[in-house]
DNA sequence: CTCACATCTGGAAACGTTTCCAAATCTTAC
DNA sequence: GTAAGATTTGGAAACGTTTCCAGATGTGAG
């Protein structure tokens, strides 16, 4: 049916072994060997079975990719990322959405991973708990995070108390005092981790401040444009008087503060400043400050880490990616100063 | 090293064949040795090897998705309700993402679909060269196309004139006459076929409605908030006069030209009204009147079809999917009639 | 020219399933 | 009880590679 290695040998005039071995690069071929091997191939149109392959030598050429959904920016960026780069390296990419339910991840980490299909497996922004964990290393193949640390699991990410203190000093720094800060919650988010983590950041500014955190303006909602518009409109159209500036926990957050703000009548920055963190592609758009973690780029270079394991180097280790600062048109001086 | 069915059939007590048949449900198996296969399988924590399953049957039970970006709403909602179908039913998702260049959709065709670990295809938005239809169908799989229609392939698409169509009507119906059409174009999009069709539908109401389409409203842009967002600017702040609707031919850019008219200090509706085509999920938070076209939805309902055709059943057919008419508050009458 | 050693090659045994085939066992009807 | 047929079973041959091993061939030093 169709050509298979055994083809290309007999049309080349060697062994089986031989056109293995000069198709795959490992293992010594003469020069001449080589090339009549890859000119029969050639000719014949010969696409190797990776299943074969793979059966043979363990080695599947298939990365897998789990992140809880594709559709929210930062995902999708990490994922666009990682397909191109892995398409380059001449891998396939299978990918696992862990969603929502509980039922979903265990089944990816129960079934699907241990198919012996992957080489190893890039999880992002997974909130593990500590057998899921083990599940997962129990895979026995090479795992880089990104985002949310996992125990044991090299991973990239963002200092994400460190930046979140640097996006509410820019406000504060501004001369800014009445700040509201739009945290992820539990309620909201299963990887909860980060949105903590990004509170504590606020808080610890602002206690470097001397400033007293309102706990009314520290508002729990999910991590989307618009249950970030939903709450913002209750909490600046609040009658007990509203904050100057708000940082939310992500760009998609801060857009939707900022549409929410231009329904009230609100003109930003100079009724309000916002900020966010993420280097969302609207930024622009929104004229909006944020620090850029380069979502795109974390995921080709998680695969990088990944593959350079697999090229047998030594295991990657954790590394921290520094965020690029940009500031927009969404932060200025609180309105007293104008 | 594993556990292999080899050992399952030991503990058992049954044959390698008997084993077989009875995890994977085909062939007849006796109630008691079904029982005590799976019995023996679920002591030693046995997990198929599907590559060894794959070589051995042709079956792979991993279906390809093929799309332009995962970085479009449009294209990560399908992506996403895809994942979920194939999670469930027990299928791996490999992706392949063809990105802008040319390059990147040849090695896909060329190499990666080749390697015959796919049991079907779903192609999203692919506008292909005849040529390149042929190499898909070179493939020997079945493939369901979804958006841009593909010769030869089964189809799950909205009519795109249709549609365009009446989202022109609805304007017309409040009232305006000044209209203009933020379409695609070949030049920023390699997928032509659907902003051409949109276009033509735009058309066909404006002459059905005896109204002149004035050639500088038509106004090519790509895909994107962004792209439409600069491009609303110039269009609303021209000096020869502004429509007083515009009818975009996706959600995002529909969202680019609200947060341009806001920019402007146009109020949408009262200066000017909005509509769009998709369903995207920031509809409500901006208000959008848009034909709803559920693109999760869809991309649940391709791999349906799919996995329908691989257990035996007749190849499916070409469907129309019917969008959903969703008025919310960025349309209504033109601004002399209030 | 010979020896030691490196490079190249082919045969054949994996890898872990599925499935064809034929044999064994179980039904059911008479 | 027997025959015909259906159901259940196991043996073994695929599936298409990789890789171990041993033998063949080449290279360079003495």
């Amino acid at each position: 049916m169709s050509v298979s290695i055994r083809d290309v040998a007999q049309s080349a005039g060697v062994s089986m072994a031989t056109v293995s071995r000069a198709l795959s690069g490992r293992g010594n071929v003469s020069e001449r060997s080589r090339q009549r091997v890859l000119d029969a191939a050639a000719e014949l149109g010969f696409v190797p079975s990776y299943n074969a392959a793979s059966l043979a030598s363990g080695r599947t050429r298939n990365i897998g990719v789990m992140l809880p959904t594709v559709q929210r920016w930062f995902f999708s960026s990490v994922l666009e990322g990682a397909s191109g780069a892995l398409l380059e390296a001449g891998y396939d990419l299978t990918l696992y959405t862990t969603g929502e339910e509980p039922g979903q991840r265990q089944s990816v980490l129960n079934d699907f991973l241990l198919r012996q299909r992957l080489d190893g497996i890039v999880a992002v922004s997974l909130e593990l708990s500590p057998e899921e964990v083990e599940q997962l290393l129990r895979v026995k193949r090479p795992v880089v995070g990104l985002g949310g640390p996992i125990e044991g699991v090299a991973t990239l990410h963002i200092d994400d108390v460190e930046t979140a203190r640097r996006a509410t000093q820019h406000l504060i720094g501004l001369g800014h005092r009445e700040i509201a800060h739009l945290s992820g919650s539990p309620e909201f988010e299963r990887d909860f981790a980060l949105p903590v983590n990004r509170r504590v950041g606020f808080e610890t500014a602002m206690n470097d401040a001397g400033i007293p955190v309102r706990p009314e303006w520290l508002v729990p909602t999910d991590f989307t444009v618009a249950g970030a518009h939903a709450t913002a409109k209750r909490l600046l159209g609040s009658p007990s008087g509203r904050p100057t500036a708000v940082f939310a926990a992500s760009d998609e957050m801060a857009i939707g503060v900022i549409t929410a703000a231009q329904e009230l009548g609100l003109r930003v920055p100079y009724d309000l400043s916002v900020i966010g963190i993420d280097g969302h592609e609207l930024g622009e758009v929104f004229g909006l400050t944020t620090f850029d973690q380069a979502p795109r780029r974390q995921g080709v270079d998680a695969v990088r880490m990944l593959l350079s394991q697999l090229d047998g180097d030594a295991a990657p280790v954790s590394g921290i990616v520094e965020p690029e600062f940009v500031v927009r048109r969404s932060t200025s001086t609180p309105p007293q100063a104008h």
